[in-house]
RNA sequence: GGAGAAUUGGCCGAGUGGCUUAAGGCGCACGCUUGGAAAGCGUGUAUACCUCAAAAGGGUAUCGAGGGUUCGAAUCCCUCAUUCUCCGCCA
């Protein structure tokens, strides 16, 4: 969340960023709303802080007295203090109302987007940074979408995982197995030899670590939510390895640190519906291989730029076409000041789908993590957080058995052959 | 799942209601000392917020977390979390 200073010290950097969001300026009054709160709150605690030092410096001689015998002034010393006491609680209640107030607000408020980022409020305001100019890929009159090869080359069972848990949940089998798990190892050696560190995180995750992403509460819904032990299973790796840090001050030479994971990912995709939904291209259960890394705030975004042409290296390998874009303020999410979205198209179902979203948070996740590092002159101040699917794999299975689809089956792209063991899908 | 013990600063560790402004040690930083190092000596060494134009200074809170009792809580009470030991179950 955006730190109260900051929209002191530059309300119209923040209003301006909002509005890119499509904000309104009766929406912009929260802003405002904030300052009178936070200014409303230094008050009580000023007055507070009084009260309770004089309540401490009372309490103090009260125990001398009673140590040298003075019971009587003791005993009035004490109704000064209930008196004290009485405005304390008071003060108290206002206190917390005040920063709930503020915290209210400072939940609803998205992070400020980045200058680098387009004007417009739809995908269609996204800006195309490279586009795909070699040919598409050109398939026979015979070709077909992934969820028919699926089927064709028994590799993929949509059917049998609805039988199993629900729609959305696809069951991969044979050489499909086999690619899923190729994939995952490619893109952990990959990340591993561009210096990440691998980690194998929990799946499920607590309140505090959903919080410190800015997963809650704005994602809420989206994720499934075990009630019985209040715990939440992860949309995407982001959530449990950022929280790594969470909490700490770092030492500004650890910079940068690099985290990967391979793990599941669960998402409730609730209020999604159409011809988006059909196979691959939305499930409720994918595996994806995610980035992370924490940074310097004044390199973070060389480091988003190294990110970008880190996952652009992947698809080169994979020989998919790809396009990247850099999301409008209103596509951006929630807690992203820059993102970048790789698109790979999908040539059976002549679509561009997302396969890799890679984005600069700056200090909008470390204020909520209370990520912080002690910079030259000894001060405090909030770390930047980055990540990247490096990469979502469910849709990069979709594009490549559709692209590599030919009469004798499908084709292993070379550098996975070593992971799959095989070089065609039959 | 049941029973018991524990959780104090970067680390170890003392601390059963006011003499704690959290002892002492280790580590770390700086200085003195030294030909250089070690040892020794000295000084410093948490976080957040408030106050202050800023710095200095002052104030408040934090001893696993959150409540409570009390004039006053690291210390007493309640709830929760975590760790360890034993029992049960288990890949």
């Amino acid at each position: 969340m955006l730190e109260v200073s900051r929209i002191r010290t530059e309300r119209d950097v923040v209003a301006n960023g909002l509005k890119k969001r499509g904000w309104s300026e009766e929406a912009l009054k929260v802003l405002d709303e904030v300052i009178v709160a936070d200014d409303a709150r230094k008050i009580v605690q000023t007055e507070n802080d009084g009260l309770l030092s004089q309540r401490n410096t009372i309490s103090k001689e009260i125990g001398q007295l009673f140590k040298s015998g003075q019971i009587d002034a003791a005993n009035e010393a004490k109704s000064k203090v209930e008196v004290l006491k009485e405005k304390i609680s008071e003060n108290e209640k206002l206190l917390s109302d005040c920063i709930s107030t503020i915290n209210d607000h400072l939940f609803t408020i998205p992070n400020v987007p980045n200058f680098k980022v387009p004007d417009g409020l739809t995908e269609d305001d996204n800006l195309l940074v490279k586009d795909w100019t070699a040919e598409l890929p050109q398939l026979a009159e015979s070709a077909i979408p992934h969820w028919d090869l699926a089927k064709k080359y028994d590799i993929l069972d949509f059917e049998l995982g609805v039988k199993i848990t629900g729609a959305g949940f696809p069951v991969f089998k044979k050489q499909g197995a086999r690619l899923q798990r190729a994939l995952i190892n490619f893109f952990l050696d990959e990340a591993i030899a561009e210096g990440y560190e691998e980690i194998v995180p929990p799946l499920l995750v607590n309140a505090a670590s959903a919080m410190g992403t800015g997963s809650l509460p704005d994602k809420e819904g989206q994720m499934y939510y075990m009630e019985k032990d209040d715990l939440y299973l992860i949309p995407t790796a982001e959530i449990p390895v950022t929280n790594i840090l969470r909490n700490e001050i770092v030492k500004e030479d650890q910079f940068p640190f690099k985290y990967t994971a391979y793990t599941p990912c669960f998402r409730r995709e609730a209020g999604s519906y159409g011809s988006d939904v059909k196979g691959l291209n939305r499930v409720h259960q994918f595996d994806k291989i995610e980035i992370v890394q924490v940074q310097h705030p004044s390199k973070s975004h060389d480091t988003l730029d190294q990110m970008v042409a880190y996952v652009e290296g992947l698809l080169n390998k994979l020989e998919l076409p790809y396009r990247i874009l850099r999301l409008c303020g209103g596509d951006l999410t929630f807690a992203s000041a820059l993102t970048y979205d790789f698109e790979v198209y999908s040539a059976a179902q002549k679509k561009w789908l997302e396969v890799s979203s890679v984005s600069n948070f700056e200090t909008f996740q470390s204020n909520r993590l209370k990520l912080r590092f002690k910079d030259e002159n000894g001060k405090s101040q909030f770390a930047h957080t980055l990540n990247g699917s490096a990469l979502a794999l469910a849709r990069i299975i979709a594009a490549l058995l559709e692209n590599n689809q030919t009469d004798q089956g499908i084709v292993i792209p070379e550098v996975l052959r070593r992971y799959t063991g095989f070089d065609m899908i039959k």
